[in-house]
DNA sequence: GTCTATATTAGGATAGAC
DNA sequence: GTCTATCCTAATATAGAC
């Protein structure tokens, strides 16, 4: 906890070192991500982490008090940089915006290792990040069943569709092939997220 | 290596220690088991396996010189038990028998936590698993496909569909529809498979 | 085959100087 | 904020007695 100003002192001016610390975080966060990727949280170490950027263990420990505690951030980041493109739903559906965020994810595959590996590590309810991942799924499948409805209505997608468990079953699809491109780079991921679309949605 | 016998001595009659041998070596494989499911294959520990069947490191590293002699044989342990019921599919067709086995697998989560931790770690290369999981879906998607093709002749099946590339989709739908259930065990997972099935195979 | 004991390496975390 | 140095624990693996 930080010790609390004496009335009278002079408010110290620091806003140098609050971006500084900003930016080491995100350095820190970023590499995580690649430990953590090729790893598993588990099997990742702090000191790699602090090796690949060239710092020392105990800094990286000065920012992130505990191990779960990075790990949470580097979900957090991952998030946030997997930022699901809305818009493209809207105008052009369902369908359209997965595939594309589908060609986006193709190009940051340590990401997408860290995720399969921590998700899955993650079904453990003692695991940092078991709450988390839960939480995704619903809130995955809630976001695209909002957009299938969109789409229904539009007439873009079957009104046979049951938007909430079509919603599961695209998401639960994604994983799928993802896993099975990581393998297998030689997957054509693509155009099998494109074929099942078309059975799925009909 | 054993040592060769001078030909003058007399050869030992020894088949006690051997099937003792088999059996302690089941034991290991099955402790193994529960603790790569729980930790996965990097976090999981010689000594935790060790300590579950009241057994020292020593012995363990005994019967399995490395680690990954032990996730090996776990390995393979798994896809023997597992026993895909092919029979089930000539005579019901495909969809019932994906069925029966997913109501099998509910009764054996940690088994499946432990194919989606290290399936997941081992899309790394480097990782000894690796070629396992790459061929374990070859032959997946493979013997999914001529069921497949067996159920089209029979009319059980659309026409449209592609034997070969369903075969890969019905996988991953598998793969992923677990991964949700090993989060959150309240989804209903015989039902969103079923309904998975009759949209893929129309 | 199994054990105790030990070697060696590495893990997360903390103390205290600068 | 960052470091060196250290603590304590646990990892895989090996040596050698029984």
């Amino acid at each position: 906890m930080t010790t609390t100003m004496p009335p009278s002192a002079q408010p110290p001016i620091r806003r140098g070192p609050y971006a500084k610390t900003a930016q080491r975080r995100q350095e820190i966060v970023e590499a995580a991500t690649n430990v953590f990727a090729s790893r598993g949280y588990h099997g990742g170490s702090l000191r790699d982490i602090a090796r690949q950027i060239g710092l020392s263990l105990t800094s990286v420990v000065h920012h992130f008090p505990a191990k779960s505690d990075l790990l949470e951030a580097v979900l957090e980041n991952a998030d946030q940089t997997g930022g699901w493109t809305l818009g493209l739903a809207r105008t052009e559906g369902v369908k359209v915006a997965i595939l594309a965020q589908v060609d986006f994810n193709l190009e940051r595959k340590e990401l997408l290792r860290l995720l399969a590996i921590v998700s899955s590590e993650a079904s453990d309810p003692a695991h940092p990040a078991h709450q988390w991942f839960v939480d995704r799924y619903d809130n995955l499948a809630s976001g695209l069943a909002k957009l299938l409805e969109y789409d229904i209505e539009r007439g873009r997608v079957s009104a046979d569709v049951d938007p909430e468990l079509t919603g599961r079953l695209l998401a639960a699809m994604w994983d799928g092939l993802q896993l099975q491109w990581l393998l297998d780079p030689t997957q054509d991921m693509h155009g099998q997220m494109d074929a099942a679309l078309n059975r799925l949605l009909q």
